[in-house]
Formats: C-alpha cells, structure tokens, sequence
DNA sequence: AGGCGCAATGATTGCGCTATCATGAAGCGC
DNA sequence: GCGCTTCATGATAGCGCAATCATTGCGCCT
C-alpha cells in the first residue's frame, strides 16, 4: 500500500496526497474546491483504475466479480457519488426514461418510486414519471415522451400485461422494462418474482398451521399476476389434499375497497373459513378491518394473509403476515437494466432484453396462528 | 481571417478544422457526436479566444463594447448556447446536497422524493439520497457526507427536529434546511406549513359540522409540530367556545398502534364524542378500524379526520378527511433554498437563513359528516 | 508448445467550459 | 520617457468522467 502511495508521489501527477480522506487532494495545486471523492479516489482506493470503476459504475460486464466487490466496497467507503455533469459532459448524452404507472395500490406505487427514484439519480438518468389512468391515455402518452426524446419506460403492473402499450414501445423504438408482470414477455425486459411459487409457499404456510377452510381473495383480473397467485393457491391446496370450494374464492381488484367487499362474502360463508389470503395487502388490511368489525379477532379468530409487504402491512395493526416482494430493488433493476440498454443501444449493440426473477421472502408478522379449536373443523385434522 | 485559422493550424492544437459551421470538427478523429455549436466556434465566428467569449456569456467586465458586439452577433448566429453540464464541470459549482431520511412514511417519502429529485435536476444539484434509521446512525452520516463534500442537507421530521443533529451540521460547516419541523430554528433554513392553523382550520370545519364533543390525538411528542397541531385544536375549541375536556385529548406518537390504543381511549369515554381528530392520518386510519371494531359507522356514527393527506388516507375505506400538506411543494422549495444559500456561502456572504410558510389545504373526503341525531347533545346547538 | 481469441484491465484523450495566470496595450504621474 | 498601474485579451490547464484503443493474462485448440 505504502508502495503504490510512493509511486505516484511526483506533483503535477494525477494523484493526491495520502490514502486518508481527509488528506485527499491535498495540495492539487492549480484549482479549486476539494469536493467530493470523485471516481480517480474510488480507484486507489479500490486498488484499480478508474476506468474499472467506470465499469462497475455503469453495469458495463466484463469485470471480474472480485474486482466489482473491491469497487463497489470502495464506493460505500468513501461515500462516493459520480458527478452528474462531468458525466453527461463526457457521456454525451444523459438517458432519459418515462415511468409509467397506472396503479390502485398507493403503498406499492410508494416503493416502487422509491426504488426507481433512487436509482435513477444514482445513475444520473432522468426520470419522467406519469401517471395515466386508462390503457389509451397510456398509448398517448408514450408516443407523446418518445417523440420527446424518451429512450425507454418502467411498466408497473397493469401496464406491463398491456400487449397494446408494448407493442407500441416497440414500434417507436424505444425500450420497455415490465417491473412484476404475470409474464415475462420474450420481447422486453422483465424484472419479476415467482407469483406463482410465492402463493403457493404462503398457502402452504398457512396450511402448515393447521388450516382446512382457507378463503381467497383474487386480484384485479386484468394483471396476469393475479392468475399466478390464484394458481399457485389453487396447487397448493391440491397437493395438501384439500377441497378447493368455489365459495371461498372471490374477486377483488387488488383495492382496498374490492377487498372489504370480497372479506364481506367469505367471512358470509358458513362454516366461516378459518383464514384469508388476500392476493396483496390493501386487500389483506381491508379483511382485516371487516373481520374486526365482526367481532373476529385476527389471528385467534382468522388468519389473514396478505402479499406485497407494502408498508400497509407493517403499519395497521396487527401486522401481516405477508410475502415480501422486494419491489425496490425490482424497480432499481429495472432502472440499471434500462439504462444499460439505453447505452448498448446507443453503441449500435443490439442486446436482446434482459429479464430477472428476483427472491420473494415469506414475512412472518402477528397476523396468522393456528385455528382456534372453536371454529375448527368438526373433523379433527388427520393430513400432515 | 485565414490568417488566424492557419495560425493555430499545428496539429496538436486545440482547435478544429473549417471555419465553416459544417465542416467543424471534420476529422477530431477521436470522438463522438457533432453536435451544438461550441464555445469554441463561437470564438471562431467572433474572431476571438473562447474566454472572451466566456467573458461575454458571463457578462463579466473587462470586454470592450466593440469585442462584445461582435461575440453576441456570433452567438445569435450560430444560435449558440452554453452546455450546462461543461458549465458546472468547469466552474467547480455544482452544489452537492444530501436528503436524509428516517421516516416510517412511505407515502410521505415517495412524495418527498419526487419533489426533491425533480427541482435537483432542474437546478442541476446533485442529490445524495439516504437513509438512515436511527439518530445516532444520522450522526454518522452527517459526519462522512460531510467529510465528502457535502455542502448542505435537507431534513425532513423526524430528523428536523434532532438538536443534536442539526448541532452538528453547523458543527461541520454545512448549511441544514428542514421540511416541516415543528418549529423553525433561527439557525437554519426552514419550510413548513402552518400547523398550528391548520389544525385550528381542520378543528373549525368540524365544529361547523355541528360537533361539540371532538376528541383529539396527539402525535409524538418528540415532534414539535405535534404540539403546534394541539395548540391548534384547543384554540378553535376556545374560540368556538366548546369545553375542552381533558378526557378528548390523549397521547398517541403518530402510528397506527398508537392511534388503535388513542381511540379505544377516546371511544370509551361517556358521552361518546361525536368526532376524532388525529393528528396525522396513521392514527386517524386506526381510529377508523377501532371505531368499525365498536360496529361505529364512520362517518355516521363519529367523524374522523386525519391530518398529512399520505395515501394511507385515501386508500382506506372510507377515506379520510385530512390536510394536505404540499410536501412535494416543500421539498422543492428546499433544494431551491439550499442551493441558493451555498451559493451565496461560496461567495464569502453571509446570508442568514431563509424560511418560507407554504399553504395547506383542508380535503374533504369521505370520513366527517354532521354528528347524528342520536349521538348529538342532548340540549340542541345555539352558537353559530 | 505455439499461437489464437477473448476477457479483464489500464492509458490516453477530450467532452465544453471556466479559473488562473501571462501578455500586450494603454493610461499616468513625475 | 520610464516604471507603474489598469484594462483587455489570450494561453494553458484542468473540472470528473467515459470512449477508444492498447495491453495484459488466461484458456484452449491444434
């Protein structure tokens, strides 16, 4: 270490003083401010030269995993944060992404700005973000940003599964990555978690805790996410063994106010279901409330399951038991994924879109116990 | 003219081919896009050095009338304008701001977030976004983004209203403006809204709903503006000339939890109030869930209005009766501010702090309505 | 073994502009 | 007229980063 320092100690060099951050530019001679680290410290710190961290930086590949970890470890140490405008000086031209969202759900919508917004000025690229409120009002849109110099757009759910929508990106010439669609489509880039497995797991979950009577609250019909959820319940209870009743499967539209009405009709059943799982958490809060207004008191009474982990689910009470998308980094993929795209494009590179299917975590919270022996089944349980 | 061309002709040079427009840059060999006319070319058309140039653009002094003329007469024709990013690049002026935050709100943060994010862009600042989840974690941070060239901070609560914290922003030099603290400190930058006549507003409304029993649920008390929103109550009780009974008024911290254990409180109380206004839109949420619990119609039975408009409140049901701070306003207005001030620090002035009030506005939703015959004073209303 | 091909990394250059200093040309008092 | 200060201008050197190209090292094929 001692050595490198020495090495590149002649003034006038490119180098600073001492590998102490205080001491950093010491005397650089000519000009201005000390500042803020730039990319020249990260490499010494980081043992390498700055061109690598420019790599790392910009999710170029060919970059050797030690050599990320190194840089990226250098990058948290010193705090470091590339400069907007020596960047689009030296880069030419700054990305330009639109966000679309056309979502019902608030809290998911939160998490998902945060993500992009985040990653977006980490990476100095530029956020339009739009809402629009109808599949048309949609097609307007992106043909209005695309002609405006957008190079690429975030899809949130439901305008991910919009065959309509990504046909058009594709026909301007513009890049589209779906954040949780139902499906990957093989034509755009998808981030994406497991739905299918996901419901499946948290079924089983709540079957594990001794449940036989296990309402479902499906989602808004026209996300195809809804449809993996609904199946991966639907698998899960055969594979347990269990009757699938018709009756403990109702509708919803992912909000708030679909899913009162849909914990109305399945806490109506008789015998009452022993748990609920809602296919996302406003859903979930809204089973909840209906259940206490009944008197039910959730979990002794009714478990309540819910899906997303938006910050509903850890701010009502009690908290649910629900699976954690890791919407945040969905979105900071998608954000890197565009980007580099955006610039492979730009070098006249034709990738073909990248897709990612991210780990969903089963979040145990206070809103799910075993059935109560008063509303369990007559039959006691014989299965696993 | 052809004199200065093959003047600086030497390869090597700093110069470019032509005199023409088009043929600028012929062969610069290396690099990029032809794009806007530079500096450069200015200086070319004007037949001077690109600092004068510089100079003209920056109206600075020392340029004669005649030499001045000329450069704008070659700047309207090649239609030039400076490029921001070379601009900041070169003047070292790009200020560098940080968002801290530790707020369990993310409804609050998307909207704070995207107001910061949008006017740094616009302002060309750069924005280090992050988040911290404890005070103590605060200090750390302060202290390395400091040390990194940090030059000013935006706070938003809680971590606005953390004396140490702000201590140690002056401490390191730095300039610290909060968004919404209780109270603004004469030694910061500060906007906020006023709380205390926003609650006096919100109390108002409700009372010109006809309710006399309107109970009241404090939020943190390490928030200053809790107590500004308290203060705000009581007036408008005094004013309306309603009691204030020491049994409406309960302690809660601005969370769900909080507000669940605030309102079970307040509805046990005999006579019943009619109305619950909470101090922020969590606990109001809550109140609405206890209230169902008690088979209580809301807004029937008992009026319930929140207070910060986060999308908790319009993603229950029913929604919520609150004000709407103009968070996203606010932020801008900070990075605004911030960046004026470290401007004017870079100068050597010494500006003291600036502070703005930003109007709220009350949104009247779905949860307040006029208290029910039943539930009303036994002796009818005669005051206004 | 020799050489080919490719992946990983480094060196160099310049994006467009301004800070700084150098230079030349006037002005000015004695 | 000589040194001196002013003003007007130019030359030079980066600002922090990424494009480009050069170089290194490594595996693999023949």
């Amino acid at each position: 270490m001692a050595a490198v320092m020495s090495d590149d100690e002649q003034p006038g060099g490119h180098q600073s003083g001492g590998s102490v951050a205080s001491v950093r530019r010491k005397q650089r001679g000519t000009r201005r401010h000390m500042g803020a680290p730039t990319i020249a410290d990260v490499a010494r710190e980081a043992n390498c030269s700055p061109m690598t961290v420019s790599r790392v930086i910009n999710s170029e590949g060919n970059v050797r995993d030690a050599t990320r970890d190194q840089v990226m470890a250098a990058i948290a140490k010193l705090n470091y944060s590339p400069n907007r405008a020596a960047r689009s000086l030296a880069g030419g031209e700054q990305a330009r992404i639109a966000l679309l969202f056309d979502n019902p759900s608030a809290s998911y919508l939160s998490e998902f700005l945060m993500g992009a917004l985040e990653e977006a000025s980490r990476r100095d690229v530029q956020l339009v973000v739009q809402s629009c409120d109808s599949s048309t009002a949609a097609m307007v849109l992106v043909r209005n940003l695309a002609e405006g110099g957008i190079q690429g757009f975030i899809l949130p759910p439901p305008l991910c599964d919009d065959q309509q929508v990504l046909d058009l990106v594709a026909e301007l010439d513009a890049i589209a990555v779906a954040v949780g669609p139902g499906k990957a489509q093989g034509s755009q880039g998808a981030v994406l978690i497991d739905d299918f497995q996901a419901a499946y797991d948290m079924t089983r979950h709540i079957i594990g805790l001794g449940h036989e009577r296990i309402g479902f609250i499906i989602g808004n019909p026209e996300q195809v996410a809804a449809d993996r959820r609904l199946n991966g319940y639907l698998a899960a209870m055969k594979d347990a063994g269990l009757d699938v009743n018709d009756n403990l499967i109702v509708q919803g539209r992912f909000t708030y106010r679909s899913g009162m009405d849909g914990a109305e009709k399945l806490l109506s059943v008789t015998p009452r279901p022993t748990a609920i799982f809602a296919s996302n958490d406003d859903m979930a809060a809204a089973t909840v409330a209906v259940a206490h207004r009944r008197q039910l008191d959730v979990p002794n009474d009714i478990t309540v399951c819910g899906f997303d982990d938006t910050d509903m689910a850890s701010s009502i009470w009690p908290e649910l038991t629900t699976i954690r998308q890791p919407i945040r980094e969905m979105t900071a993929w998608a954000v890197e994924a565009i980007t580099r795209m955006i610039r492979a494009k730009r070098r006249g590179e034709r990738s073909r879109p990248e897709q990612e299917t991210l780990p969903y975590t089963l979040v145990r919270r206070e809103s799910d116990a075993a059935p109560s022996l008063t509303t369990r089944p007559t039959q006691p349980r014989t299965g696993r």
